[in-house]
DNA sequence: CTTGATCCCGTAGCGACTACGGGTTGTAGC
DNA sequence: GCTACAACCCGTAGTCGCTACGGGATCAAG
């Protein structure tokens, strides 16, 4: 019975995740909860690594475990929602938008500031001066 | 006495910091505890409101708790550290560039994935596709 | 039927804070 | 001096997204 299904450890891997993580999406209710072998092992079926793939891909784009929750909601076939999708992908990137300008401020800093140690026989750094200022 | 001095809640506020923060940089020896007043509350010297912003800039600039401790130990004026401390800097803007390609691949995705939505009118929403996708 | 890999569960830890809550102290106005 | 009330005290727990640990049960191959 179960033959053509998954134990949690290759469902995990073939999703590229850690079978730990498995069991906490599970635990906060991002994965559903499967099917158990007699002996109480869960028992995956081709849909749960469907579920596992959207998930870590969407984790990789950066969504929090809360906006999956509603791209799950929103991904299913009954729900015409693209607008809707669309709409948390402009949010998200525009967080993501302004991360970049942030790193980027840091980036031209910290790299004139490391310019300006030289060979780092300074008596003053740059670095500590930059970093006691303000 | 201490007339000169501050309370943590002056000190944080100086430094623009939440006062619990001070209070959890202390038990994690980030801060060096102060003296206290007779009552018991802590009574914070200017080196403090000085160190407060130092560790408050290294944060701002990305640097971890670890780091900062190791940038504390190498301002002190005896040591003559510069070459390391620029090291340390040059480390972390290389983990700050590797983070900024990430965040740039993903901004490229996003955005081509969130043009491909049009109105949002579409059947099959480009972005679910992608986050299937893999 | 034995071995060894895999899985079970609950709990604790990470980093860097932030929040809560019940009690104490400090201080300004009267 | 007394009364408000803000500010502070401390310990503990929660946040996010996992990851690690450990002692025991189960599964699959030989």
């Amino acid at each position: 019975m179960f033959r053509q299904n998954l134990t949690i450890g290759r469902l995990a891997q073939s999703a590229g995740v850690n079978l730990e993580t498995v069991r906490y999406y599970e635990r906060i209710g991002l994965m559903p909860a499967p099917a158990r072998t007699q002996g109480g092992h869960r028992s995956y079926a081709p849909e749960h690594a469907q579920r596992l793939r959207f998930i870590r891909r969407s984790r990789e784009l950066g969504f929090g475990i809360d906006a999956i929750r509603r791209l799950i909601a929103l991904s299913e076939p009954t729900v015409q929602s693209c607008a809707e999708v669309r709409d948390m992908a402009q949010d998200h990137l525009t967080s993501i938008d302004a991360k970049m300008a942030d790193l980027q401020r840091l980036q031209a800093l910290l790299r004139q500031t490391v310019a300006d140690c030289g060979d780092g026989r300074q008596i003053r750094c740059p670095v500590i001066e930059e970093l006691g200022s303000s």
